[in-house]
DNA sequence: ATCCTGTTTCCTGATT
DNA sequence: CAATCAGGAAACAGGA
């Protein structure tokens, strides 16, 4: 894992114009095209062979239209329940789709067993069901530990694997970023277009105020296609970035991966304290993308969160927060 | 095209 | 004195 790493750290990543460039067809899960993803690591067709993959073994964000069925399916079939009592036609959507919905969409499409699928839903989302044995499949080659199950749960801790040693960060690219270099590398490019996300990545020329993004910048098209190609890389990552709260929470979940980063302070009460607090910041910033990421400015992000009630205030101990109300996930025996 | 959300950036002043 | 906290204001990116 380390190795893979290091190679993408070095890697020179010249915006990822190649797919821009390109039609991509297979970013609809019923596409049947035949190209080939080549990766140094994976070699894979991108056809319906590889779809083939099984909704259970994947996180729900990233389920075809036809795994969505497969999910609906299921869960008729373990609740004997009657093919009626859910409209599939109103399932014509992909998981990301499916992720995004409220409890009330799903009552409005599919009246009281709504209920049923949005638990299931939520139940599959915060505990997943998802093996590494989906690298055994679908002529995946892996040149790492193949057989390692900490590999799964590496790719899962998505951005921020990091060094035990005081303060720095690993230099790594984050899974996507690394994948999406990776592809606009290795696949054949330059084909023009007059696409409106290629010219609206191309003509993107920065303010004198605005942030910076590395250059590594895919058009969603793009991006969505990739994390179709490549979903058990992607687990457990939002394709649209990871709220803050929950990137500490997710921290302060994988102690084991981040230690001495934040700590619980009470647990039960959800109270937490930085303990290494640029650490963090600049931890959060890699996630962003944003090199002048400071503690500075992450604690007022912080801090907006207590009108929302994702955090409380905790008077009179200095780095230190509290979960809210409306934060979920954080719990130990929380679904 | 516009609005909204969730930050990011900068700032002043207070507190530890 | 440095680090942190508090929160206003404006800018920004991305999504709906």
């Amino acid at each position: 894992m380390i190795m893979i790493l290091e190679g993408a750290g070095r890697m020179s990543i010249n915006s990822s114009s190649n797919l821009l460039h390109q039609q991509p067809s297979w970013t609809d899960g019923y596409s049947t095209c035949n190209e080939t993803v080549n990766l140094w690591f994976f070699s894979f067709p991108v056809s319906s062979s590889f779809y083939g993959t099984q909704w259970h073994e994947i996180h729900p964000q990233y389920w075809t239209k036809f795994q969505v069925w497969e999910w609906l399916q299921h869960l008729l079939d373990t609740n004997q329940l009657d093919a009626n009592c859910i409209p599939f036609q109103e399932f014509d959507i992909n998981g990301e789709h499916l992720c995004s919905m409220s409890l009330q969409e799903f009552t409005q499409a599919a009246g009281t067993a709504g209920q049923l699928l949005y638990s299931n839903l939520q139940h599959l989302k915060w505990n997943g069901q998802c093996g590494s044995d989906i690298y055994q499949s679908h002529n995946v080659i892996v040149k790492t530990e193949q057989t390692d199950p900490s590999l799964m749960v590496s790719w899962k801790e998505e951005n921020y694997l990091y060094d035990s040693g005081y303060g720095s960060t690993v230099e790594l690219l984050d899974s996507k970023t690394f994948c999406r270099a990776q592809i606009s590398m290795m696949t054949p490019s330059h084909q023009s277009s007059d696409s409106s996300d290629a010219k609206k990545s191309q003509d993107h020329t920065p303010k004198s105020h605005t942030k910076k993004h590395n250059g590594i910048k895919i058009a969603s098209m793009a991006q969505r296609a990739l994390e179709t190609v490549l979903p058990a890389l992607f687990l457990f990552s939002d394709p649209r970035g990871t709220h803050l709260w929950e990137f500490i929470r997710d921290i302060l979940l994988n102690p084991e991966k981040n230690p001495g980063l934040i700590k619980w302070e009470d647990r039960s009460e959800g109270v937490f304290r930085f303990l290494k607090s640029e650490a963090v910041a600049q931890l959060w910033g890699k996630k962003k993308n944003n090199s002048s990421m400071t503690y500075e400015k992450l604690s007022r992000a912080m801090r907006y969160y207590y009108k929302r009630e994702i955090l409380e205030r905790v008077d009179g101990r200095r780095l230190v927060y509290k979960f809210g109300k409306n934060a979920r996930g954080w719990r130990e025996n929380e679904n």
